[in-house]
Parts: structure tokens; C-alpha cells; sequence
DNA sequence: CGGTAATTTGACTCTTCTCAAGAGGCGTGG
DNA sequence: CCACGCCTCTTGAGAAGAGTCAAATTACCG
């Protein structure tokens, strides 16, 4: 991944990014880090942002074993944050849609522990780790602000180690309504999620085989629940899907 | 969000709790919350933090909903984080030792959304909200040593989560050879284990039936690897252990 | 339009769960 | 100190969910 060092202070990187949309007027700004922040520490982390790099699908944000050097927000497209255990074997940790923040993982050790890919054509911003800790000592509403997101998704791990137990077909179920709702959050429909994985990928993130996935999904197309057209999902019956998970 | 104005700052807390080991002169130093600060940093630690409530088993740090009031370090005993999801379902996310924190899971939301509930008689510190927030503002070290701890956490998350998948005797070897080494990082035997959980909660916390587990140790067992006598586990060979996770 | 990769479908296997019963500890009260 | 009862743990047998292997089908890409 990038080298970013040897880089002062100040704010120098807007040079190289000032092209793009500010955090001000991001579209996203309602659902990236600068929600819950003021006018003034939204200018501020304007300031230090750099913007929109561009991905193709299988490109790397960065790679496990990597120098930390700093958090990312997905701006548009989609990416997957994937985990290697030493006898490598990979587990897709998290799905990234727009505006969600990612790079904590490399903050405990200095290195980043999981690999951050893209799924498709994707860009994203970079807040590098020597801003942050510039901002964080002077700007206590987004040092707050970090912080709650890192929270975030420290309560959405949790809640994945919970479900990680539920039979197969509630965990592809409340995969299916996480991903409607987190849509609905981007003005999005919630009926028609566009899976940016591969069954494959699907069937790691949940635990599943290849085989198993697809029967399942061919059963809740049965029941008129979804629909399936290749990657597309339609949900036809969201309250169906609830009770799935229901019990 | 917690509300932690409203409060004067100064020290005030100290004065219900000023009986105690004070945490410079703390045994987990090196553990919890002082480790990788400087002196100076541990000394404005002591003054805040409330030391020493003790609990029996089955008594609560904190319970889920609670408002958040604050992060907790284990300072003797054992205790577990536990889950519910909406229909009653409970996980155990975690185990805890002596000198680690507890917590971050109330910060997002201004709620705890887990429970820390004593494993066996233990006693436990606490660093209010209102004074982690002063301590951030004031002391840059203890504000990168509060997110470097959460992110410990975090990737020990994300290393449950990638390893919910594997078979259920890799599962249990993991979780022995886990605890063995956070028994060594106390300066404990990382040979004898002392399981405050019933079968029950370990197979809760793997994902497992209590039968299965039962089994599994008797398998272990059976073939040396382990000597189980109800809560005290001995392991016996190390590198069979390490090998069943090794494929 | 052909070749490769992704997905689905089918048959079978295996791990793990469930149900049921028995064994072993532990605390309480006599 | 022992006996009772309760609760935890173990063991056995059968069932079910999900995985594996193999093959067919369907998309995708030049």
C-alpha cells in the first residue's frame, strides 16, 4: 500500500487532491465521519482528507501485514475486509458500502491485520494516521467522533460473533436485511441489493459452502421471499425474511 | 452519548475509593490500562480511577442497556461478556482476565449493549466517562493507550469471528491455547487452567452443544494431550494442541 | 462462438445437535 | 457426618444440518 511517510504536518495533501469534492459538500456527508461533527471540524478535516482514489475490482487499499498509516472511507463502490488466519485460510470479514470507515484494524499493533479490497470500481479517502493524531489533539469533536465510529463497528463485530452460531439460513437472512437497512441509511432502495460478491464470497462471509448458499437462496426464491437474478437480490417479502431470523 | 458535562472537573471520584493499591503500585501494571504509559501519565490515572468493588459470581459489572458510565478493568477474578439479541438468545463474547478492560461496548451508543457478569468472586476498577473524557483532553498518552486498547479488542474480535468457522475441536484447542497465554502474560502456568465457566458457558462461548464439548475434552483427554478434572484443565502437550489448529 | 469461470443441482457423507438416560459433585439440613 | 436432592457433567443413540464431490448448466469475455 501507499507509502505515506515523510510527510510533515500542515496541509499539504489537500495539493494532491484538491480536484475533488470537499467533505463539506461530500454526498455522504450525513453517513462518513463527518456526521455528528460541526461546520467548523468538518472544514478542518476537509483540510487533511485526501480524496478519491480510485480502485478497480481486486485492488487493495491496503494489505494485511501493512504499516498502519491511517483510516479510510469508502466513497463509492463497494470492498471487502478480509482476514488470513497463519495457515491461510480467508475469511471475509466485513462488506464496506459507502461512507463507512475502515483501517482500525491497524491501529493496535501498527500493522493492519486484514486486507481491505475492492469489489468493484471504487474510490475512497484517506485520512492518514499522522493527520489524526494531529486533529485528534486539537480538535476533540472529531477525536469523539473516531472514536464512535471505532465503537460502531466494535458492536457490529459483536453482533456477527452472536449470529455466527444461528443456523444457516437466519445468518443469510440477516445478511440480506443488514444490507437492505444500510442502504435505506444511503437513500438507497431497500428492496434491491446489488451484490457486489460472489457466491463464493458470500458463502465465506456467512460460514457457508458455495452449495449451501445457493440452495438456500433458490429456497427463499421458492417461497416468493426474494428474488435472484444473478446479482441482484430483490427482496419481495422483507417482514418473511424477519420472521426467518425470527425464530 | 454519555453526558459527562454537567460535572466540574478535579478529582473528586478519588475519594470513595482511596483505600487502594493505587495503580502505580498496581500488580497489572504491565497489563491493563498503564502499560506503555509513563509515569507521570499513570500517576493522573490513579488519582481518577475507582479501585477495588469487589462481586461474586453471577454479579454484575454492568448490565446490557445500562447507560454507559465508563470503562472497567478486571483487576482479580474472571468475568464474561455476554450478548442477547432481541430474542433472548444469549452469546458469550468474551472472557475476561485480570487487568483487562471492559467496556467500549457502551460507547456508540451511550448504552452498553453486552453484559460483564463475575465468573467467581473478582474485583474490578473503574474509569468514569466523565473522567476518561477529561484524561483524553489532557493526556495524550492515555488517549492513544484507551484506542490502542479498544483496538486490541477489535482484532480479537475480528480473530473470533474468522475462527467461528473452523470445526469445533479447532475451536476448543484455540480457546485453551488462548487462555494458556494470557495465563503466561500474568505470570501464571500456562499449563494449568482454571475454568471459572461451567461446560455450559464454554460451549456457549464456541458455539457448541455442552455435549460436544463434553466429548471433545474427553477426546482430548483420551489422548493425552489434556487432563481435565471438572474446572482445572491441565495441558499436557502443547504442540498436539497447536498442531490440531495447525490444519 | 468457443473457452473458462461461476453457479446450480444431485447424491452422499460427516460433523454436530438433540433427546434421553445415567453418573458424579456439592450444599443443605438433619 | 451422612443422606437427600439438585445441578452439572458425561455417555449413548439417532437425527438433522451443512459440507463434499461430481456433474450439468449458465454466464462472461475475448
Amino acid at each position: 500500500m501507499a507509502n505515506m511517510r515523510g510527510r510533515e504536518h500542515g496541509f499539504r495533501s489537500m495539493k494532491n487532491w484538491s480536484s475533488d469534492v470537499s467533505c463539506n459538500a461530500c454526498h455522504l456527508t450525513d453517513i462518513c465521519l463527518p456526521s455528528g461533527m460541526g461546520s467548523d471540524a468538518v472544514n478542518f478535516l476537509s483540510q487533511v482528507v485526501r480524496r478519491n482514489r480510485t480502485l478497480q475490482r481486486g485492488e487493495y487499499i491496503y494489505h494485511a501485514g501493512d504499516r498502519y498509516t491511517g483510516v479510510f472511507a469508502l466513497k463509492s463502490g463497494t470492498a471487502k475486509l478480509s482476514y488470513s488466519d497463519r495457515h491461510g485460510y480467508e475469511s471475509i470479514i466485513a462488506v464496506l458500502l459507502p461512507g463507512e470507515l475502515q483501517g482500525f484494524d491497524g491501529i493496535a499493533s501498527g500493522r493492519y491485520q486484514c486486507s481491505l479490497v475492492a469489489l468493484e470500481t471504487s474510490s475512497y479517502c484517506e485520512l492518514a494516521a499522522h493527520d489524526m493524531a494531529y486533529l485528534r489533539e486539537n480538535d476533540l469533536v472529531l477525536q469523539q467522533v473516531i472514536q464512535q465510529k471505532s465503537c460502531e463497528l466494535m458492536d457490529r463485530y459483536v453482533r456477527r460473533i452472536a449470529t455466527s452460531q444461528r443456523p444457516a439460513e437466519e445468518r443469510l437472512a440477516l445478511f440480506l436485511i443488514g444490507l437492505a437497512q444500510r442502504y435505506l441509511e444511503r437513500g438507497l432502495s431497500a428492496e434491491e441489493i446489488n451484490l457486489s460478491l460472489t457466491r463464493q464470497e458470500i458463502g465465506n462471509h456467512l460460514g457457508l459452502a458455495v452449495e449451501t448458499l445457493s440452495r438456500l437462496l433458490g429456497k427463499l426464491e421458492a417461497l416468493n421471499i426474494v428474488n435472484v437474478e444473478r446479482k441482484k437480490i430483490h427482496i419481495m417479502n422483507m417482514e418473511a425474511l424477519q420472521k426467518i431470523c425470527g425464530k
